[in-house]
DNA sequence: CGACTTTGACCTGCGC
DNA sequence: GCGCAGGTCAAAGTCG
């Protein structure tokens, strides 16, 4: 059973460079950019805001654990059946790739223009094609790729990345992955995977590595937006109606993606009262935003017809194996107490 | 045979 | 400019 952490990230290293707990003394919801095209998602009242403690957003989150317990029950790698990828951000003026810099709040997003990155591939396609008639095949390898971008940054998608505990490294979430590469990372004894959506035009990526500090806790980190519905898995394990797909996409287009209900939070559900405080569902940003629907888009879930039905009654506790930092356990005791 | 994984080489960005 | 580390490519291998 995945122990479940949720956060942005900046930039990967950040994690394994962080010797503080995650999202130590970060303020998200009010860093979020208005412009980043998952709205709601760090402006969720899960907010870990100044009084130091949750104002309940993860209550949100727990719908979809619902969800998550419902649809996985027999493999611990379906909780991205819920999530699915991060949200398109339809390339801000000023770079919105998420941030994750628990202990670094201040931190500095990096600049990017995330519009490139996603032509990137088409770009050096393109560029090949052109030169392959020159003939000299030696070169092609290496000079085809030289006019990609001298003096231009590499643009990244925003990332979305979760922490989860599991033991197995690639975490099925609906959509399907290839693998394209595998490095070792500094600082770790565990490789990092590299993994593209196999569905063409779509160019969401994904890394997956473990945690050096924790083996036991993969760290997926999806990049971009997927432009295509949730595949149905064999197990059916997904049943993502189009419109909630777009969580993870249907940028394509630039529809439906994270396009949610009026948010409405629930106050203090219920069942969040039968957990035991160890729940913790971090997000972390470092630009602002101030609509909020990622909850809802949560709770949207807890109510997918296409989930079966009795998830929805079930819980299972499997709360309790998310991921907390200590540091969160206390805040979240003292909000019980209140 | 197609889809996927593995893996070494290569490219890019960044710090020194 | 150099070296390092992250990220990507693509040929070869594997699997169903």
């Amino acid at each position: 059973m995945p122990v479940i952490n949720l956060y942005m990230e900046e930039k990967v290293q950040d994690l394994k460079n962080e010797n503080q707990p995650m999202m130590a003394n970060s303020t998200f919801s009010d860093q979020i950019p208005t412009s980043f095209a998952f709205p709601g998602i760090f402006d969720m009242p899960c907010d870990y805001n100044e009084k130091g403690s949750f104002d309940l957003g993860f209550m949100d989150i727990l719908g979809f654990q619902d969800y998550y317990c419902t649809t996985s029950n027999s493999t611990p790698s379906s909780l991205f059946d819920l999530i699915q990828t991060p949200p398109v951000v339809p390339s801000p003026a000023s770079t919105s790739e998420v941030v994750n810099t628990p202990a670094t709040p201040n931190s500095t997003s990096i600049s990017s223009s995330s519009t490139e990155a996603a032509n990137d591939h088409d770009q050096i396609k393109a560029t090949k094609v052109e030169q392959d008639e020159e003939g000299e095949q030696e070169k092609t390898k290496k000079e085809l790729l030289k006019p990609k971008k001298k003096n231009q940054k590499r643009q990244r998608e925003p990332r979305f990345a979760f922490m989860t505990k599991s033991e197995v490294d690639h975490l099925d979430d609906g959509f399907r992955w290839r693998k394209y590469g595998q490095k070792a990372v500094k600082n770790s004894p565990f490789p990092r995977s590299y993994y593209r959506c196999t569905t063409p035009a779509c160019g969401v990526k994904k890394r997956v590595e473990r945690s050096s500090d924790d083996p036991s806790i993969v760290v997926t980190t999806y990049e971009g937006t997927h432009t295509h519905p949730c595949p149905v898995t064999p197990r059916g394990s997904i049943g993502i109606m189009p419109e909630t797909a777009a969580f993870g996409g249907g940028v394509g287009g630039g529809a439906s993606s994270f396009i949610f209900p009026t948010p409405h939070y629930q106050q203090q559900p219920p069942y969040i009262q039968n957990q035991t405080p160890t729940t913790s569902l971090s997000f972390s940003t470092t630009t602002n935003t101030s609509s909020s629907s990622f909850p809802t888009f949560f709770q949207d879930r807890r109510f997918c017809p296409s989930s079966s039905s009795d998830s929805l009654l079930r819980d299972h506790g499997l709360l309790q194996d998310m991921i907390v930092p200590s540091h969160v356990q206390k805040e979240l005791k003292e909000e019980w107490k209140e």
